[in-house]
RNA sequence: GGAGGGGUGGCAGAGCGGUUGAAUGCACCGGUCUUGAAAACCGGCAAGGGUUUGUAGCCCUUCGUGGGUUCGAAUCCCACCCCCUCCGCCA
């Protein structure tokens, strides 16, 4: 959420920004409305005060034991008016605040411009596209020709894009994980978090999947309805909400391994063989929460240490700064990370780092206590994938595959594998 | 699922329907004292919003959530949510 002074005091600076990711914003329409919003306001606040002080001075009339009736009378129909006033107050309010749900946040200055990824800007490169020296095959290919993978079992279970992983490549899913939790609790200084599955609206209005993305997400129709998390950063990020950190004690930095549930609505067609993308799927996630002044070297901390499990698995990868309309609704900056897959011989995305600075903590009352100031002022919050563990199982199967469709596993997952080397077919 | 208890400021914890935005304690901030610190003492200290050039003043809202009664609700009524204790069930 943006803060409603900015849009109060600077709309046309707003919706400048936020013409650059492709949103527009009704200047006029929210002109009226904010000054209509103002004017009953106004009027509520002075019925609303009239009554106070008429109603304390019956009160105090009556501790003295003076005859009521006459104040009473006089009061006439100040209520009724107030009642009609709250209302249309609300009315107006309401439709503020829809609006203020849905704004997406405003994109950092030095993003570049553009439409869609095709103005993404390379920041940089880490190692060289993967040679193998023949015709390297998909991760399909070399799931189901290893006998690893059974996606006849996973649509008899449980339609499209779900994933049966056997033996061996199961194995290995699990030690990425294992691998990926234990470098960011051990180097990268995280704390480790479980935390639930299932959340209430709330938390996804906190962190901005609701109210605008609804399709997306998977409602389990309780009472009361909840989610499935499309990701951990929902109830990593809400463990800040309607609280009040110590100074001191940030960034708090939380990282866990969950899965994932995305219902891809509006995405037919779309990657449809393999497991790139899924209905389900599992993601190590990182978190920082800091204060303000602090959020973009946070951010490019985090990025890092996504990077770091790129780095540790040899895997080819390249970072990239997302333009102004390819951003995410909540995120100011944003980097994505895209892995080389030689089965598809292109980049393709596997963790995206971004800085929301203050707008999932408006959204969700997630405050510190500025020492210099005394008052709880709102925090910043960061989130990466470090890094999605499907892909990153891609990644490493067409990365370090070999001619007879073994796969090599990597150094650095060995000690989660019993130190087994490589994975053998039919295994 | 059944029975009972409870949800109040950063925390703990009072609160006859009428100057209660809310006693008190802790924490925190400032001061006195001290070589310094501690202790003691004095003072300050909720959040959000409106108006405004204003971190001044004035005003509004907020005591789990949503309704209701009333001139007036933290206090009364209704519904819901959550927490605790006991019973049942269960990984």
């Amino acid at each position: 959420m943006l803060d409603p002074h900015l849009l109060r005091n600077d709309l046309e600076t707003v919706a400048e920004a936020l013409a650059r990711r492709g949103y527009p914003l009704d200047v006029e329409h929210y002109a009226a409305l904010e000054s209509r919003r103002k004017e009953l306001q106004v009027h509520t606040q002075e019925l609303q005060n009239e009554r106070n002080t008429r109603s304390k001075s019956i009160g105090q009339a009556k501790a003295r034991g003076e005859d009521i009736q006459p104040l009473l009378d006089q009061v006439g129909r100040l209520g009724e008016d107030l009642k009609a006033a709250e209302g249309e107050l609300e009315g107006v309010r309401d439709a503020l605040e829809q609006l203020h749900w849905d704004m997406p946040n405003l994109p950092d200055g030095e993003i570049p411009d553009g439409e869609d990824e095709r103005d993404n800007q390379e920041v940089r490169r880490w190692g060289e596209p993967t040679e193998p020296g023949f015709e390297p095959r998909d991760h399909v290919d070399l799931g189901e020709q290893g006998g690893w993978m059974d996606p006849e079992a996973a649509t008899h279970l449980s339609g499209s894009r779900f994933t049966v992983l056997v033996g061996d490549l199961a194995r290995l899913h699990r030690a990425l994980a294992q691998f990926m939790l234990d470098l960011h609790i051990r180097k990268h200084d995280y704390t480790e978090i479980y935390a639930p599955y299932l959340v209430l609206p709330d938390a996804m209005r906190g962190t901005g999947q609701l109210p605008k993305f609804e399709d997306d997400a998977f409602r389990v129709d309780d009472d009361p309805a909840r989610y499935l998390i499309p990701t951990a950063e929902v109830s990593l990020t809400n463990l800040a909400a309607d609280r009040i950190q110590e100074a001191g004690r940030m960034p708090l930095k939380f990282v866990a391994h969950t899965p994932c549930f995305r219902r891809e609505a509006g995405s037919y067609g779309k990657d449809t063989r393999g497991m790139i993308r899924q209905h389900q799927f599992d993601k190590v996630e990182l978190v920082q929460i800091c204060i303000p002044g602090e959020s973009e070297a946070c951010h490019e901390s985090l990025t890092g240490h996504a990077e770091a499990v790129l780095q540790a698995l040899e895997l080819p990868y390249r970072t990239m700064l997302l333009c102004a309309g390819d951003m995410g609704f909540a995120a100011r900056k944003t980097y994505d990370l895209e892995v080389w897959l030689p089965g598809q011989q292109a980049y393709r995305e596997i963790s995206s780092c971004s800085n929301f600075a203050d707008f999932q903590a408006r959204r969700m009352k997630a405050r510190w206590r500025n020492p210099e100031t005394g008052k709880p002022e709102l925090v910043h919050s960061i989130n990466g994938s470090g890094l999605a563990v499907g892909r990153a199982l891609v990644a490493v199967m067409e990365n370090f595959q070999q001619r007879d469709g073994s796969i090599v596993v990597p150094d650095a997952l060995r000690s989660w594998m019993g130190g087994q080397e490589v994975l053998e077919p039919g295994r």
